[in-house]
DNA sequence: GGTAAGATCCGCT
DNA sequence: GCGGATCTTACCT
């Protein structure tokens, strides 16, 4: 059967280990429908965290209120609040019992690109609205109010299949700013994609002086 | 109850 | 290239 460009990808998609599952992402369409406004953007750079096998994962030391989402059912939104200002977006999978998830990076903004500017008034050029996990979530206009949301057949997200880059264009290389298994090569992206954010090695921050 | 580090971004040098 | 912003989480005592 031929995939419908505008029907919602299946379950069974998340329903596989979360290195798998993120290669797969690559150009694949999530669209966020919110009253301020539906912003679509074409994924182009994702990474992989799985569970108690990770220690980069935040599944690693089990359940918590914060990872909760992480142990249910995939298909579903994880949304995280780090450094005191920022959410990042993960897409949760694997079978049950095995936690895990795909962090999205970075995405070009294919549709509301009116609402993404608004939100992103920093933002210099198209290509930086969505470049890096921080700002996509902003771009998307997505916080903690969007944890456990369905990704698949929500009110508010919908991934769509898209158009999968040639195999050729996926590149894989370390996680970024993962201070754990930094040789893991589990982040994916398209090659030679302007939206792609810079790689940056992890970099431990010193105590403020006080 | 205290503390250190974090799946980051932005502005300035 | 570097440091500050800003606060939650998890681990330690």
């Amino acid at each position: 059967m031929t995939e419908d460009p505008a029907a919602a990808l299946d379950r069974a998609f998340f329903d596989r280990p979360s290195p798998e599952v993120a290669p797969d992402l690559l150009g694949r369409l999530l669209r966020c429908t919110l009253p301020t406004g539906t912003v679509e953007l074409r994924l182009t750079e994702v990474e992989a965290y799985t569970g108690p096998d990770d220690p980069a994962s935040h599944a690693y030391r089990g359940r918590t209120a914060r990872n909760a989402v992480m142990f249910g059912p995939p298909g579903h939104a994880y949304v995280y609040f780090t450094y005191g200002m920022h959410f990042c977006l993960n897409l949760v999978c694997g079978p049950a019992l095995h936690p895990g998830g795909v962090l999205l990076r970075a995405g070009r903004v294919t549709e509301g690109i009116d609402s993404a500017r608004r939100r992103r008034p920093g933002s210099r050029r198209d290509h930086d609205l969505a470049q890096g996990p921080a700002r996509l979530t902003v771009a998307l206009g997505v916080d903690r109010t969007q944890d456990g949301e369905d990704v698949v057949a929500g009110p508010v997200f919908r991934l769509l299949p898209g158009t999968p880059p040639a195999p050729g264009q996926i590149r894989t290389g370390p996680r970024t700013g993962v201070a754990a298994a930094a040789d893991t090569p589990w982040r994916f992206w398209i090659e030679g994609d302007p939206t792609v954010s810079p790689y940056r090695a992890h970099a431990p921050r010193r105590r403020a002086a006080k």
